[in-house]
DNA sequence: GAACTTCTGTACTGTTTCGCATAAAATAAC
DNA sequence: GTTATTTTATGCGAAACAGTACAGAAGTTC
């Protein structure tokens, strides 16, 4: 499928590598802010190489984007491994979530769907449809696993998993929107424990 | 104070109201896509006239940003009214925050600051300081209330009053986030209720 | 090897951007 | 009324912006 040799010059460059690479700055300066010499740079493509892999600037901020979107349910999935306890499941979200956020300790950027999709929520509808899946598909697979931890007796056995789903996404919405405030690492990892523990009780 | 007549001519316009509207636009812009036309056009002034009462665009979006911190911390106070329940003053908090959020039933703004100065933040240090610090004197605020809540045995007696504001505070930054990704007046009232019964308890 | 197809680099276009220079208008002080 | 001071309106200007035309380069297919 991916192999059909195509005919005519080949790519000299490696599109999921300039991805990220353009990721990266709509990542620090926002969709808006984000000009196309700055991708350019950043990639080392001319602007006509990044029209004819991506198409325009919406388009390949909706592809970054996506990107993003489909790594980030990955690490949930690997993070929500049922063999753990849904206490660890969740104490693992946050982590993986704060390793991406915090970037190595130093420059903070928080998460890159809350931190710049969402000021472009208003005016470009594709741009919300992205946030929006993002958010319920997080929100979903956390469910999963807060619906198998009713039935394990985990959680007690009146308790909502849609609703301790919402509540443990919360955690993380509020953890992407303080790193890029500017919270420090030990903040964030206080707020996760004791997100942790008023969900699942103390230990 | 305010009413020493200056000499030369004067203002023909309320700087409050020109505010109220260059922070409409930006609302629903966010900073770096709101041009000075934009906002020209919805403060009825030049831009010769919003340089001389308010300094260059960033200067201006700080202004309204500032305004907005103020107001959510006066509807904040209004909320926290220490004689009601803590679950009441809670409730009332995320309703306060969703009529903003909302905006009329219609059109979902979200939080002006989440939504907005979080993409700034990392280029505009200006920008992540008035939001880092408007998140943490909410923080603040919150586990004041807290505290007494404790202390009246309204929290059980462990309840660390820093850590259960963080969380009170986690779900209205999620709110914030998912009001301005779509997310329905239900469904954003349902997260608030079942917030509500996590850090309070089951009636 | 010839023909065809696709990609790359340069350079361009027309628009939009922010911020300001300049001059006229409106008030206060004298 | 005159002068001083501040605000308005028009409109400029230099830079940055997104997107593309075009020509040459680098491959594939036959």
């Amino acid at each position: 499928m991916k192999d059909e040799k195509k005919r005519g010059r080949p790519r000299a460059f490696d599109a999921k590598a300039a991805l990220g690479k353009a990721r990266d700055v709509f990542w620090d300066r926002g969709f808006a802010a984000a000009s196309l010499d700055n991708l350019s740079a950043a990639t080392n493509l001319n602007r006509p190489s990044l029209y004819g892999a991506f198409g325009d600037k919406e388009n390949l901020y909706l592809d970054t984007l996506e990107g993003y979107r489909q790594d980030g349910m990955d690490a949930l999935s690997e993070a929500l491994d049922p063999s753990l306890q849904l206490r660890d499941n969740l104490a693992r979200v946050y982590e993986s979530a704060l390793s991406i956020y915090l970037h190595g300790e130093t420059a903070a950027r928080g998460c890159f769907l809350i931190g710049t999709a969402t000021a472009e929520a208003i005016q470009h509808e594709r741009v919300r449809e992205v946030l929006g899946r993002s958010l319920s598909d997080f929100d979903g697979e956390i469910e999963k696993r807060m619906r198998l931890a009713v039935e394990s007796g985990e959680l007690p056995e009146g308790a909502d998993p849609q609703a301790m789903a919402r509540l443990a996404s919360a955690v993380m919405h509020s953890l992407a929107v303080r790193s890029r405030a500017g919270d420090s690492r030990e903040t964030l990892e206080a707020i996760a424990r004791s997100g942790v523990e008023l969900i699942c009780g103390r230990r």
